[in-house]
DNA sequence: CGGTTAATTGATCCTGTTCAAACTAAGTGG
DNA sequence: CCACTTAGTTTGAACAGGATCAATTAACCG
């Protein structure tokens, strides 16, 4: 795609702000980007964890970004004009149709954690997240045990709905139950698979 | 469309039921259709409610529905073969980009949601539920107020992550403080959409 | 008008939050 | 190389919001 641009940002770094207007999407190379809500007395909801072939920003209403993008961890990705983008897809029936099948999708992944965060409990959710995440590193980054979280026990609350204090006594109980070892804070190395899908009640879709 | 069937359901009835083989799915002409994901020990989540002219169905997995969808009242739809329209729409851009758009917008409500269920207290996200539901009974069905509800307790209580009394507490408290009146059990009057917004804490975004 | 279902209200319990302190791990500079 | 610093994590104790169980009330329908 020559219309796209490759940039890199650091960790920390925000891709877009929700409420600025929509100008370029990204679809991610490396690394990566949390996709989130910011409420006015800085509650703040992860919606989506995005990683190597998603596509992030393309969510807009009324012209702005409904959605912030920060990264994770270092990232790089192609940025395109979404209006240009848009414009193209028109006349094109493959692109129009990957971009169903990506935003089905995603939209197939973020019921699925509606469903988790309306549900579940504190240790439930945070074994699902462990499945999930394990799950898309595996099958995007060929990443292999034990799990490299990437994000912080903040990070993971936010995503979860939950605090930190929580998440951190829900790993303690997962580490208990013999579900997970934890390697420092960062590694997380999942004993039995099945027996956590279990725990959680779902069969964990990538 | 001329793959199209039209159908109907009476309140109740289920639409499509999730793990059965991918058979078609439905543009709903008429009606309420809530999709959820069942737990195995009986807890329900709402990820969406469907009206007028949104698709249904159409999210798969492994060539099976992923969510359950019911008739919320009686409803209309057509109905189209997953598998035929997917061929036909990879050489027709214009149906793959509106399968885009449908996609993407209810991506951004699901997200929308994830986030208030993440984040919110009980009144907030039922004041949510209230802007929202009423925002697109009017968008797409002309319905002015007073706002008639058409859903249980119980259902408000599964699409919120909340039990069903709370629901009903919440409603009580919105009544208390000025934002509602509440006509019989289904139907209510909202006194001032700015207001109820603000305490929602989130431009309620149809 | 009685019967039935759904909604409200009350009382208690429990999960998760909040506030606070202790602990860990990974730098950083002497 | 090691003490010191700092950010992140874990653990503890008190508290609060929502769930659960139970009883009452309200709306609906034949």
């Amino acid at each position: 795609m020559a219309l796209g641009a490759a940039r890199r940002w650091s960790k920390g770094d925000v891709l877009f702000e929700a409420g600025t207007p929509t100008g370029h999407f990204y679809k991610v190379t490396k690394g990566l980007v949390a996709i989130f809500r910011l409420f006015e007395d800085g509650r703040r909801q992860i919606v989506g964890i995005h990683t190597i072939g998603d596509l992030c920003g393309y969510i807009e209403h009324n012209g702005t970004y409904h959605f912030s993008g920060v990264a994770l961890t270092d990232v790089e990705a192609c940025g395109f004009d979404r209006r240009r983008f848009t414009a193209f897809a028109a006349r094109h029936a493959d692109l129009a149709s990957a971009l169903a099948e990506d935003m089905t999708e995603k939209l197939r992944r973020t019921g699925e954690s509606m469903a988790v965060i309306g549900q579940l409990k504190a240790s439930e959710r945070v074994g699902y997240f462990l499945l999930q995440l394990s799950g898309i590193y595996a099958d995007r980054m060929g990443a292999k045990p034990p799990l490299r979280l990437n994000l912080s026990r903040q990070e993971i609350a936010d995503y979860l709905g939950l605090s930190l204090e929580t998440v951190s006594r829900a790993f303690t109980k997962l580490k208990n139950r013999g579900f997970v070892v934890l390697i420092g804070h960062d590694e997380v190395a999942i004993v039995d698979r099945q027996r956590l899908a279990d725990f959680v009640m779902l069969e964990v879709t990538i």
